[in-house]
DNA sequence: ATTGTCCACCTAACGCCATTAGGAAAACAA
DNA sequence: TTGTTTTCCTAATGGCGTTAGGTGGACAAT
């Protein structure tokens, strides 16, 4: 019955990361405190304690689950197109972008570096380097296919991709940072995608 | 004699603004204090207020100089080539990601949103504004002299100028936020704005 | 030279924060 | 029933941004 206790402790856990995401959004992602925290789960700050072992271990574990999730989606969408890598190149580009746009906060967490002193560890940035990986693989794919000139599978052309969609990215948050709003910015991901891909293209 | 006053004051805020810039180095850009502000300049924390009414009007001078900096710097790049605006649009992105990237912690404080409840106020953002302009001038001069097709002159051009243009930059602090270092993002600038010429070429 | 005004600093204090120490009660295992 | 572990608590420390109120010196006017 030791699961009964697994089960609790991990609901307690989700409901101490969702807490801590809701006041990331009203304070700002570097702005939100234990303290807010624990009064919007009914403990005291220091019962915080028992979850995580410091407010930089909190966030690492925000850190993570954000990446695996933003990992899944542009996974699931560049799946959707298995045998057209550049249409899952595509696909997956935008999931990257909306799903940005859809959860700011963390986006945030994980695009940029709000957090003084804090850094991902590399468990929690591992989502992030399978995300690449998948990248890289569409793309050498394509390339195989003489879909994409030979040039695409440098260093610098998988670094010249994922610069272009955070630049979408970044301005995206950088201006409507509440996300709600109409995505003006997001908007933005096909056609920034589009110029890498006339560039590469055979 | 009230000059005397005028000039020692302007040094003191000067000073001030010198050893924030250095802690915001040190412990992040929403991580310096006022409190050790005060400490490095030689005064107790209240007396900082003499100079700035709060936390953030310190930050909104740090971001009004930067921006103007940064302003200079893209407008004497962009300057050298009067009569060639595509070489004007390179050096001018060129010298918008070299200065992020020599000056990273004001570049954070510009290209992101770092501070919780910190807002540029429209004076300190207007070197910004400015500078959008003098981009957008460029662009139609390239139009009306058929170096670039038409629609590099619409809406959605311009903004995706800005975008692959702080992808770079927001790659650049983000990985080597230190800044010091290679600058090996840095040298994306050329490269992505290729991608964008190649795409608006004639 | 004296007076009055203003500026630039100070100390003291408030409420908030992250974190640690140590204790109490409840949940579980024996 | 006893003992252990988990989960919460209160109390306290040292830091933060900011406000209130006081003091001395620099300046201007007499």
């Amino acid at each position: 019955m030791q699961d009964r206790r697994k089960v609790r402790r991990d609901a307690v856990i989700g409901e101490i990361l969702g807490a801590a995401v809701e006041l990331m959004a009203r304070d700002g992602v570097a702005g939100m405190s234990l303290s807010a925290v624990a009064r919007r789960v009914g403990m005291r700050p220091p019962s915080l304690y028992e979850y995580f072992p410091s407010k930089n271990a909190l966030y690492d574990a925000l850190f993570e689950r954000a990446a695996a999730g933003l990992r899944d989606a542009v996974a699931v969408a560049g799946g959707q197109h298995p045998d057209h890598p550049i249409e899952a190149l595509r696909a997956g580009a935008r999931a990257f972008v909306a799903w940005s746009a859809g959860n700011p906060v963390v986006a945030q967490l994980i695009s940029w570096r709000p957090v003084p002193g804090f850094e991902p560890s590399p468990q929690a940035f591992r989502p992030s380097q399978e995300m690449v990986a998948l990248l890289r693989d569409h793309i050498v794919l394509a390339v195989s296919r003489k879909e994409l000139r030979a040039s695409a599978a440098t260093e610098e052309a998988v670094l010249l991709f994922t610069t272009v969609v955070a630049g979408v990215v970044s301005q995206q948050l950088a201006n409507e940072p509440a996300g709600g709003g109409s995505g003006r910015y997001a908007r933005l991901a096909g056609p920034a995608v589009s110029l890498w891909l006339e560039h590469y293209a055979p």
